[in-house]
DNA sequence: CATGCTTCTGTGAGCGTTCACAGTAGAGAA
DNA sequence: TTCTCTACTGTGAACGCTCACAGAAGCATG
């Protein structure tokens, strides 16, 4: 019942234990703290060798009491679970935008709302004002969610393009199409002129970009556009083998192989290999992503680089710039065509 | 400069608003909403009434601010990034840490201390009192910021036994022992003798169990130990593939592996598949863990399943409890061996 | 010498809770 | 009646910080 645990935390010094240890008040203490604007160089420097002697570390609920903000924001996952398990690209975004915050001083807090109720809790969590921001990963895009948080005014970052136009919503993604043509091309390079493709989800801009970057360059090129050589997938590994298995069966004569997601390009080796056909001797094969899937498949797979480092510092850029109260903005970033084994 | 933000967040109601509505005082509301002892029943009505009414929820600064303490805790991950990146299980054991404690309203703050620097910033966040308590995953024991947190009287559940002995030391754990025991009696029981093995590092308790297990049921079988056939690896994919190949080349007559962990058992189909060999036909691998690497593998991986829904469970038990008073206390589970294809 | 401006500092108030305490009312016992 | 006990309720004081304000000191300007 009493407090008394093991090894038992003392009581932390605070504000007024360092103004009376440098000889000052506690609103010189407190503008030091907070950029140490009208603060003489003096007293400066007694304040800081004073928490630095107490071991002074600011206590963030005092301060957040009244300042009203969190000084932490959420990073939200609208994905079900076993997705989150699978991808080990929402592990690279999550730890690039944890590393990003650190670097301000800023907690974050993981929320995973893979149910509708937990969907529930989460929205009255954030828009109760616990938190500063968000960072919303989720491929499905038109996530009601996202809509829900940007009605109560909740600055909010999504991780690729959002499908409801609208210059209200802030968001950071590669240059899908873009990255798509750049690996059809290469896949022409090769001489193949049978080049199969296996999109993401048609209902999300991402999708829909890459596979358009694909007809693009094809048409370009003077190739004709063969539907047969067309299906999607949802980024799972298990879509990408079923769609390929789809695609040998519509077209056998297949001899290239795009798949929009390096998971999905996992699922369709297995699928090529089942079927007896060689990568890349008799299919050339490439991904999308360049995440550690890519370089674990055997063969390593060709694939074109998001360059995830950068999507997650400027997310956190973006929604710091919009928690200080900047209009919300968009960021496209560059992709880099990444060559090995699997062409 | 001014916070005129688009949408515009209106401030939220008090829990004197909520008083006012209901037509009682602070005190009762906030009795109500901390168990509502000591409240009539007619007063507890009119003040959830009134809450629904007002869309109340609690200020968490306020709270903390006057009861120390911070209502959130830290999930504290001290490995490489790599790691985190390859490793599904982080993910699962992230994911139902999450959720568990999601259940009691608490918010998880991800915290990653890859580097010394990061360790150094993290350990003074935490030790500042800034969270409740610390859920901390590492694979390496013994480690030092684990020390220093319990020093100074962070309520701290490790995964997997620690190193130090200790009954001051919160943990849960998989029966590593009871687990490689059952693989490696399945391995017998298919007629295998010269079993290899690449257990994990021996500076952890789990690297050491899971070995002796495996010594324990070859003696008891009145099979001979060869130290020809045992090596170790760090769990990694890759010194998984490095540890078969040293297997192969001192033991060309292996007929059977139990690897350690999934992610290595991929490492050693890869190198076992380069060196000719068929699995499950000349080889039988076993792993450990049952990630989703297991099912991943081709052929897919005989594996022993740690049940990590009920690790991360017990893990954010045990520490609420830490948090309430209660002494350390360390839980090991049961568990079950999977038959798949590659044995 | 007064006035204004800039730079710096201290002080009181208040953020929204919980906690301790002081009640009040009603029931039962002496 | 009077006292005690239980069930319940209201109130002031914190918690540790920031913010707005008031003022002091120094210096240049009128």
């Amino acid at each position: 019942m009493t407090m008394s645990n093991t090894g038992g935390r003392r009581k932390p010094p605070t504000i007024h234990d360092v103004a009376r240890e440098a000889g000052v008040s506690r609103g010189t203490v407190s503008r030091v703290l907070n950029g140490g604007h009208y603060v003489s160089p003096t007293a400066q420097e007694a304040v800081n060798a004073a928490i630095r002697k107490t071991g002074y570390v600011v206590n963030r609920h005092a301060r957040s009491l009244i300042t009203g903000r969190s000084d932490s924001i959420g990073f939200l996952l609208t994905e079900p679970q076993e997705r989150f398990f699978e991808d080990p690209n929402f592990n690279v975004l999550l730890s690039g935008c944890t590393q990003a915050l650190a670097a301000h001083d800023i907690p974050l807090l993981l929320m995973l709302a893979g149910t509708p109720d937990e969907r529930r809790r989460i929205t009255r969590y954030i828009t109760a004002g616990h938190v500063d921001g968000v960072l919303l990963v989720s491929s499905h895009s038109g996530d009601p969610v996202a809509d829900e948080l940007r009605e109560a005014g909740v600055p909010l970052v999504q991780c690729g393009k959002p499908m409801g136009l609208g210059s209200k919503v802030s968001y950071v993604a590669a240059d899908d199409r873009d990255g798509a043509r750049d690996m059809v091309r290469h896949l022409l390079s090769l001489g193949r002129r049978r080049i199969g493709v296996v999109s993401g989800p048609l209902d999300t801009p991402g999708g829909v970009d890459r596979l358009a970057g694909y007809k693009e360059v094809l048409t370009e090129a003077g190739v004709e556009i063969d539907e047969r050589l067309i299906v999607s997938g949802d980024y799972s590994r298990a879509s990408g083998e079923a769609g390929t298995e789809r695609l040998l069966a519509q077209a056998p004569d297949m001899d290239a192989l795009f798949v929009a997601s390096d998971l999905m390009a996992q699922g369709a080796l297995t699928a090529l290999h089942r079927s007896g056909r060689r990568v890349p001797e008799d299919v050339s094969v490439g991904g999308f992503d360049d995440s550690s899937a890519a370089t674990e498949a055997t063969p390593a797979l060709t694939t074109v680089r998001q360059p995830y480092d950068r999507i997650s510092a400027e997310m956190v850029r973006l929604l710091l710039a919009q928690i200080g109260g900047e209009d919300p903005a968009a960021v496209i970033l560059p992709t880099e065509l990444v060559k090995r084994e699997s062409t």
